[in-house]
RNA sequence: GCGGGCGUAGCUCAGCUGGUAGAGCGUCUGCCUUCCAAGCAGAUGGUCGCGCGUUCGAAUCGCGUCGCCCGCUCCA
């Protein structure tokens, strides 16, 4: 059962330290998020899952690492300066929202004329490069990295001998100044972009963009975002972006978002290394670009097979690390069962649920569709109380749910069942996961339990490089809950059968090595563990 | 940016019609031969988002601002 909610994830995250609102003790900033030490962590696992799948597993694959600032020409030349870059006017009739250029002083949707004063809206950060902010100093901070990869197309090109196809990827911050940052994650205004431009000859561009939405679907469900969960949206020419010819827009059904793109998946064609050259009367470009008389460069390739010189097809992979790590998030919570509740404290609940669901449908104080809402959901959970009792906390948090008086004695009703018969996991891959193994001294007092207990975990982070943790901080089972939570997939305990003192003289020099999904333990010798965790971690 | 709702400890919330804040959980420390959040003892933690105003006095009223949520918009 993945998420039900956009709030287990926020509260978990701010909770054990994911993500965390930009500047926020300073009243926050919209539309930034920090990653925190878990946050940073998976962050990473994916950008290297991404790396290594998409660079190092392929042999058609170069990396690079652009500057963020670049001239000003790349986004005349782009196109952003001109598409990121409109007034806008407010209706404040009818609260729609117009190109100034595009209408007359009236509301083109109610004819009123009580309109905002324009506003010169772009999506693009601007800055100035040197100490003097004059006009000669304009640059923005790039809303995209793909223009990165296009200026360098030549100069790869140049220095790998590389054949099309092939392809470049790149990984980096771009800023976006969103209208209306939101939903978490989803929608901030500086966001990592993990890109593709993968160049093809003209005419196999289709074929192309079939492979790598194939090969893209395929590395989602290796990061546990399986194909069933997402659909492919096949971009409407009258919705596809100025560069594109047709695009494949994947879309994850988050938690109260609904179905939302996690990456885009462009044919480019011509369009941006035609932009960005110059002759181009003589390149037989099929794409209508701005004439360039700013670039020095004819971005072609010489196929050798033809002897003719082509602009390359491009077909362009690019997702937001932000949405891949909150869909990995959505998809591997679980909050479920470890040991049931005893049928006394199970049937109070029901009866408050039961109670409660009774005063919402009688309640004239909710909007019908919330009160539907609530009904809905509510009656979904009462059919399957013990499996479901976790989302409780979700519908209570339901618009409208609160102004229900017996939503709080529900509340509390459940809350004490929640905290000891279940349990929060994440059922991250492996690899993915911000921690590797978390090492526990069984009795935290103990001097060698703890000393052995310390020095296994040095081991493992040190020389086995695995994320690692140490912590002695509560009774076992708290321990063991604290990283099922963010997902470590293995805690070792060190018990007095590891010294020997246990009842069993055949257990010195073992831990327990216990699952975080099936919650089995396996007594390991610590000389095996290396061996043990590398053939689990794969 | 527009319209609607909201903003009290890390989390979930209480604090009614104004008199300078509480609970549960969490976190931390100590004790316990303690393997799945259940013991005992103690501790930390909030200038009630921020600012201005009304008032003898504001978490509680008004205005502004920042942020969050819902809708319009957006599209990695």
């Amino acid at each position: 059962m993945p998420a039900v909610a956009m709030e287990q994830i926020v509260s978990l995250s701010k909770r054990r330290g994911f993500f965390f609102p930009g500047s926020e003790i300073y009243g926050g900033l919209q539309g930034t998020y920090d990653y925190g030490p878990l946050g940073v962590e998976l962050k990473n696992n994916i950008i290297n899952d991404w790396w290594r799948t998409n660079v190092y597993e392929r042999d058609d694959m170069e990396g690079l690492d652009a500057a963020i600032l670049m001239n000003r020409l790349v986004w005349k030349y782009s196109g952003h300066e001109e598409t990121f870059n409109d007034p806008l006017v407010d209706c404040r009739s009818c609260k729609s929202r117009w190109r100034a250029d595009h209408i007359d002083g009236v509301c083109p949707n109610c004819g009123s004329r009580d309109l905002t004063e324009p506003r010169p809206f772009n999506m693009m950060f601007s800055t100035q490069v040197g100490p003097v902010a004059d006009s000669g100093a304009l640059a923005y901070l790039r809303p995209e990295t793909a223009q990165g990869i296009f200026v360098n197309f030549a100069n790869v090109l140049a220095t790998t001998s590389r054949k099309l196809p092939f392809g470049i990827a790149q990984v980096g911050k771009a800023f976006r100044n969103e209208i209306n940052p939101r939903n978490f994650l989803f929608r901030v205004r500086e966001f990592e972009q993990m890109e593709i431009e993968y160049f093809v000859m003209p005419g196999s561009d289709e074929a192309w963009h079939q492979q790598w939405l194939e090969a893209r679907l395929a590395w989602w469900a290796g990061i546990g975002v399986p194909r069933e969960r997402i659909t492919i949206y096949d971009v409407p020419g009258d919705e596809l972006a100025h560069y594109s010819k047709r695009t494949y827009d994947l879309m994850y059904d988050y938690p109260n978002i609904g179905v939302q793109e996690i990456e885009g998946i462009a044919n480019r064609t011509d369009y941006d290394l035609g932009s960005h050259s110059k002759d181009q009367a003589s390149l037989n470009l099929t794409a209508r670009v701005k004439l360039n008389e700013d670039s020095t460069a004819r971005l072609q390739y010489y196929d050798p097979e033809s002897r003719r010189h082509v602009v390359p097809y491009v077909i362009e992979p690019s997702a937001g690390v932000g949405r891949c790590a909150l869909a990995v998030l959505c998809e591997a919570y679980a909050e479920e069962l470890t040991k049931a509740p005893p049928p006394e404290k199970l049937q109070s609940v029901a009866d408050g649920l039961t109670a409660f669901l009774k005063s919402v449908s009688r309640s004239d104080k909710l909007r019908p569709e919330h009160r539907d809402a609530i009904l809905a959901r509510g009656e979904a959970i009462a059919g399957a109380l013990t499996e479901r009792l976790p989302e409780l906390e979700p519908l209570l948090a339901l618009p409208g749910a609160d102004a229900i008086e017996l939503s709080k004695k529900l509340r509390g009703q459940a809350q004490p069942v929640l905290d000891e018969h279940y349990r929060t996991v994440l059922r991250l891959r492996p690899r993915l996961a911000p921690v590797k193994v978390a090492v526990f001294p069984l009795k935290r007092n103990h001097e060698q339990i703890v000393a052995t207990a310390r020095q296994i975990r040095r081991h493992l982070q040190g020389e086995l490089g695995l994320r690692t943790v140490y912590d002695d901080t509560g009774a076992i089972g708290k321990l063991y809950r604290r990283q099922d939570e963010i997902g470590t997939p293995f805690c070792i305990t060190v018990d007095f059968d590891t010294l020997g003192e246990g009842k069993d003289a055949a257990f010195a020099g073992t831990v327990t090595v216990r699952d975080r999904d099936s919650m089995a333990q396996d007594r390991v010798p610590i000389a095996e563990l290396e061996a043990y965790l590398r053939e689990k971690l794969r």
